[in-house]
RNA sequence: GUGCCUAUAGUUUAGCGGUAAAACGCCGGGUUGUGGUCCCGGUAUCUUGAGUUCAACUCUCAAUAGGCACC
């Protein structure tokens, strides 16, 4: 299911392959986001097209919007948005949590938790809904996705170690049931357990070994990303993947920036899964390789300390309203190599959809090409 | 030619006798298991001149510009 095919000799940073009902997979990997069942602005011609191995969906918000069953009924998630690539859904843990933390109305939390489950109320229609473990899995077992989350609850940093340690016990009694659960189906997918525990080492640690205890099809690093900095966040790393098993996949969750993925890897981190490239390119902000990239790229994977190889450019700054050079000379779409900046600029000024899609397609295509030089770099 | 109305940020408008508020725009920053155009800053001394007043964007007069009506 997973191989480690080649060990860097100077840091943790490890290639290898993970096998999937759609595909086997070279990792470190990132996953591009499509929460509702497209990576936003993308048709899945274009997201195949950009040579995107996996993407993330999000059981949530599919459960609530079309729903399971519709799904189910179209054949599946792959069948109803045409993709033949392999598919990983989050479990939903994570809108527990960022639902929990409320947005206006801070008396009325959208979530109470229990031993059972979560009860929730939808953020579309302000309907109840209930999750359980066993549930969560249903789910995804229905929209007949490649990798399953086991249903978790993340915890925003900075927190009190008796919320984190509820966390961690409430995460593995789910990932128990979770087991259970799947044993009874005919074809499960694969299945991921989240490791919490914040920044607290013992909690952290615990954790990882309550999990892999359990022994699953791979290990969730959840509850980073969530408000701790980045030097935190690379420290749990450290700690933490050697706990994990060496044949098993470690997924960061939410990750993140070009440097973080990086240092990430070094640690150890074989997949990741962000927003950024998508949400930021339909802000305007385009990110670029630095013309020493690889060098970088490669000098960081031996141990050394990462340079700034990329830049991200504002392309609404007013100094692109005239810089007609190309959006991306290296790009292999054309029209990122035939395009000017100035017209992207303008694009981006009068609200054009066509803006959004050519800046995420650049990012997708950055973020991806990242992954293709860290895995040549080990 | 006569009468009336208006004149505040780039734009459209608020405003009060005591040193200007909003929206959009513009300039810049942000965005980490996505509630699809979001969040945070910055951006004017109130057409000009004279007068009244302790104090005027706010009152008076004139000029200028625009609008409306009538001859």
């Amino acid at each position: 299911m997973f191989k480690v095919i080649k060990h860097s000799k100077q840091t943790q940073a490890r290639r290898g392959k993970l096998k999937t009902a759609h595909g086997v997979i070279a990792t470190p990997f990132f996953m591009p986001v499509a929460t509702r069942g497209a990576v936003k602005h993308l048709s899945t011609s274009e997201v195949k097209v950009l040579n995107t191995p996996i993407i993330l969906a999000n059981t949530y918000h599919l459960m609530l919007k079309p729903g399971a069953a519709l799904i189910k009924k179209a054949g599946g998630l792959h069948r109803f948005m045409n993709w033949r690539g392999a598919i990983l859904t989050d479990s939903g843990g994570f809108q527990i949590f960022s639902l929990a933390k409320d947005k206006t109305n801070s008396e009325k939390s959208l979530v109470k938790l229990s031993g059972r489950g979560v009860e929730f109320r939808s953020y579309l229609d302000g309907s109840k809904h209930f999750l359980t473990p066993e549930r969560a899995l249903q789910i995804q077992v229905d929209l007949g996705v490649d990798i399953a989350v086991c249903l978790d609850e993340c915890v925003a940093l900075p927190a009190k170690r008796e919320y984190l340690a509820k966390a961690v016990d409430l995460t593995a009694d789910w990932a128990k049931r979770t087991k259970n659960y799947a044993a009874k189906l005919k074809q499960p997918p694969l299945i991921f357990a989240v490791v919490q525990g914040g920044l607290n080492k013992s909690l952290r640690l615990k954790s990882a070994r309550e999990l892999v205890a359990l022994d699953f099809d791979g290990y969730n690093i959840g509850g980073l990303s969530v408000g701790e900095t980045a030097k935190e966040m690379y420290q749990v790393l450290d700690y933490l993947a050697p706990e994990l098993p060496e044949d098993k996949p470690r997924y960061l969750m939410g990750v993140g920036y070009p440097e973080n993925i990086l240092e990430a890897v070094k640690r150890g981190v074989d997949m990741f899964d962000c927003v950024i490239p998508t949400r930021e390119g339909r802000h305007g902000r385009l990110f670029r390789f630095k013309a020493n990239a690889d060098k970088i790229i490669a000098a960081a994977l031996s141990g050394r300390k990462v340079g700034n190889f990329y830049e991200v450019l504002n392309i609404s700054n007013a100094k692109f309203a005239r810089d007609f050079k190309a959006i991306n000379l290296h790009s292999t779409f054309n029209d990122l190599k035939n395009l000017s900046l100035a017209y992207l600029h303008h694009l981006f000024k009068v609200k054009e959809p066509l803006a959004a899609r050519l800046a995420t397609i650049n990012n997708l295509e950055f973020y991806l090409r990242l992954m293709k030089k860290i895995r040549k770099s080990i």
